[in-house]
DNA sequence: TCAATATATGTGAAATTTCACATATATTAT
DNA sequence: ATAATATATGTGAAATTTCACATATATTGA
């Protein structure tokens, strides 16, 4: 894992707080992130796609959704910089992580 | 400090590598990073100055000479981030590293 | 098989970032 | 005052990133 690379990743807001949500929630699909940052289907699905690029997140289908989560692999420097931004930087996401919950605590899966 | 904003500071190789460096060596002048770096006089400054507003490194002038270094206002987690991510990825910037500490050694700082 | 739902990606435009080159400012020594 | 050294910034071009819209693929249920 490049640093750099690194951190071109977690550079753009729908990203970090997607990793920031991940993170914090375990895991989350597409449709639980758009829910939560009230943003449409390709944008998160793109973003999320880079971060799976660079070895960020690992994604998993299961049935009809596609679950994203921290990849296994990431090295725990980098994880520990993502776990620990979202530690001390709630406010940044709070708006996000209520709707999250909201929609992953619901049986009929968000939408 | 918003942390998107942050990241997009350390999300390119110059500012990284300076970043790490400044924070191993404590300080350093932008005639060292251009040494250690390798590269021009105005993409360093124009680099740091970015870091700088921002509020990621202090300058102060001695002299001829601009020091930069972590500002100490940076935010702990965001300080943590720097210093983590350097002592996890030496082989990152230690070519770079060796140059800094040669020139920052010699009496005759660098050039 | 067909329709509905969830997700991924092709593509060109728009926005942002980075760069190179010139030039401006600040400090020191002569 | 002048020259030399160190650093900062104006500016337009080039490169990169992001976006929106259309469309493709995968899964499930009727």
């Amino acid at each position: 894992m490049n640093p750099c690379s690194f951190y071109k990743c977690l550079a753009d807001d729908t990203r970090l707080k997607s990793l920031m949500l991940i993170s914090q929630a375990d895991e989350a699909c597409v449709c639980d992130l758009m829910a939560a940052l009230e943003l449409d289907q390709p944008k998160i699905s793109r973003h999320l796609a880079e971060l799976r690029k660079c070895g960020i997140v690992q994604d998993e289908r299961r049935g009809k959704w596609v679950y994203y989560k921290l990849h296994p692999n990431l090295p725990s420097w980098a994880k520990q910089v993502i776990i620990e931004t979202a530690k001390h930087n709630l406010d940044y996401f709070q708006t996000a992580q209520c709707k999250l919950q909201a929609c992953q605590s619901s049986s009929n899966n968000c939408n």
